[in-house]
DNA sequence: AATTTGGTTCTGTTAATCCTGAACCAAAAA
DNA sequence: TTTTTGGTTCAGGATTAACAGAACCAAATT
């Protein structure tokens, strides 16, 4: 097995993003997996080449890489006449996960709007902000999409 | 002490704000105090109001609250001659609130930079792909303040 | 001075998370 | 047919998170 090698500043860099994204709620493993296939010199790396380097057990490695792959946060290719698969960060796919998040984000803007659609007509000036809020979210979610789009035509300005 | 009275349907919105919360991240009890706050027809509860409510113990309430006071997701006021704090939901002033969630989106655009900046040389197409995700991060940076002025001036067209 | 109020802090329990190591398995290779 | 490869699944173990209950405390009230 090729095993992968990795620099100080590597080594550094992939636990400081570790904590970023263990910050944003993913577990230890599966953070520095992420971390791992955006840092390190190799476009992919194998499911052994990922345990060896961050010394972490087979079941672990199973587990954290099938979660990724579901939350669709890491892809993998296979090679014809290879049985072992390619893993690589999905984080250049930013476009579909950006969407995505988007869309969780917006999940709350319908509970707030049924918030305020229940609430006491008592609490006229809260009720007011509420739907204020409710309100920029949703402004938000139609001018997004255009500031993509207007960010895509900047860099492509022939389209 | 005045106790609360909540409806069938404000018990269950409350669970399910909760559960939304707690998907962000938040500890349940949290999680249910946040939606509590913004779902009652009272604007503003006192601590062995919360408690009663929501059915929990003192410990786990003043913990609970003491957190989300650090997190600036509530706030109080009190009252001459009352030692009582009174606590209201901090999610109208959602403006610095959005201010902060997106500071933390940006913490990783500066974590990428660095990830940018240690790759090898080799690897062209992946770095100028992780070069233009940086480069969207650093525009949506910029015209996201520009889109919530356009939308005060939308909203208020005599400024 | 004793009690009540409005909490905080400490200790212990339960529950959940995250991991290891070992057993296991199917497909391919020897 | 046996062994190797590339994993998956299972059975615990360690760590951490979240809460309850009780003791505690200072300020105010009686």
């Amino acid at each position: 097995m090729q095993s992968i090698q990795l620099s100080e500043a590597q080594k550094d860099l992939i636990e400081r993003c570790g904590v970023f994204f263990e910050q944003t709620g993913m577990p230890p493993a599966e953070s520095r997996i992420m971390s791992l296939l955006v840092v390190c010199d190799e476009l992919e790396l194998t499911f052994d080449q990922v345990r060896e380097v961050l010394m972490i057990s087979k079941s672990a490695t199973s587990n954290a890489i099938n979660n990724l792959l579901m939350a669709q946060q890491i892809t993998y290719r296979t090679r014809l006449g290879d049985r072992k698969r390619y893993f690589t960060s999905n984080i250049l796919n930013w476009e579909e996960n950006m969407v995505i998040e988007l869309q969780k984000l917006f999940r709350i803007t319908n509970l707030l709007k049924e918030v305020h659609a229940q609430r006491t007509p008592e609490t006229v000036k809260f009720n007011n902000q509420l739907g204020s809020f409710i309100g920029f979210m949703e402004y938000l979610h139609d001018e997004l999409p255009k500031l993509f789009q207007q960010w895509q035509h900047k860099k492509n300005p022939q389209i």
